[in-house]
DNA sequence: TAAATTCCTATTGACAAAATAGGTTTTTGT
DNA sequence: ACAAAAACCTATTTTGTCAATAGGAATTTA
C-alpha cells in the first residue's frame, strides 16, 4: 500500500505544477492548499529537494518550484524516492539476502513480473498527465 | 507490499496442490516442508479454512486439503483473503471514510486503474499455473 | 483411552509510519 | 542594520500493524 509519503509528495508535484509561476511557492501556501502540516510536509520535500526535484529558497520571498516541466516528471520516480523501496515482496526489495529458496520457489517469477508490471505502469505517467486529467 | 500472511498463504496452497492425493495432510508436515512454524501457520489456515478455500479435518489422521482443484484457485482470492484488504491507497481501502477532497483529487482515477490492473494480475493466474511454472 | 490433530483466545515483541517539536540559518525588504 | 519570512536540521513522540509465540480446549481415530 503506498503510504501517505508517495501520496502526500505527488500532491505536492502537481499542486507545485498548477501554480508553476517560476516564482518561489512558500509552504505555508501548500500546506494550507493542501490541507497538510508544514511539519510533515518538510520532511517529505526535503527528499525531493535533495534529489533535485524541487528547488528550495530560503529567506523572505522564498519557497519551492519545479526544476524541470511538469511533462518531464514520472509518478514512478516520485513514489521511488518518497517511499524508499516500491518492492511488492520482500524478498525482491534491495535489502533483501538472498533466499535459500528461490531455486524451488513457485512465485518468485511471478512476483518478478508483478514488480516490472507496477513500475512499468508508474514510469509512464507523468504529472502533466494528471494535471491534465489524461489519466 | 505483500506481506508474508499473504506470500506463506500462497506457499501453503501450492505445498497442498503438490501434494494432493485426496488425503488430509497435516500441518506438522506442512511446516516441516516450507520452514514455517506451526503456529503461525495455525492463523493462517484458519482464515482459508473458514472462507472454504481449504477443508480441515481434526484428530489423528487429520489435517487439510484442498477443497477444489488446484486451477480453480486463483492467486486474487488467495490475497485478498489473507492480506486483508489489497487496495493501493488508503482512500480505496473498504475502511475508507469519504474524501472530502475527491472532488479536486487529480490523482483518484490513477489509483483505482492501478486497483484493477493489480486485481486483473493476480485474478488471472490460478495455483495450477504456478504449480506448472506457466508464469 | 491415549495419541494426534485442528481449533481458539490472548499476548508479546519489534519495527515502521505518521506526525510533532523546537530550534538554526539564510535571505530580503524597509 | 534589523526584523520578518522562509527553508533547513535533528530529535522525539505517538500510534498502529506485522510477525510470531504461548497455552490450552475440542475433536477424532486407532
Amino acid at each position: 500500500m503506498v503510504s501517505t509519503k508517495g501520496r502526500y509528495a505527488l500532491r505536492v508535484m502537481l499542486d507545485l505544477a498548477e501554480h508553476n509561476s517560476g516564482a518561489f511557492i512558500p509552504l505555508s501556501e501548500i500546506s494550507r492548499r493542501q490541507g497538510i502540516s508544514m511539519k510533515y510536509l518538510e520532511i517529505i520535500l526535503k527528499t525531493l529537494v535533495r534529489e533535485n526535484l524541487l528547488e528550495g529558497r530560503r529567506g523572505k520571498g522564498g519557497g519551492y518550484r519545479l526544476t524541470r516541466p511538469a511533462g518531464e516528471y514520472s509518478v514512478g520516480e516520485i513514489l521511488d524516492l518518497t517511499e524508499g523501496t516500491m518492492a511488492s515482496v520482500a524478498c525482491l526489495s534491495d535489502a533483501a539476502k538472498e533466499c535459500p529458496r528461490e531455486k524451488e520457489c513457485k512465485t518468485i517469477s511471478m512476483w518478478k513480473k508483478y514488480d516490472a508490471m507496477v513500475h512499468d505502469f508508474f514510469r509512464n505517467i507523468s504529472i502533466a498527465d494528471l494535471l491534465e486529467d489524461k489519466i
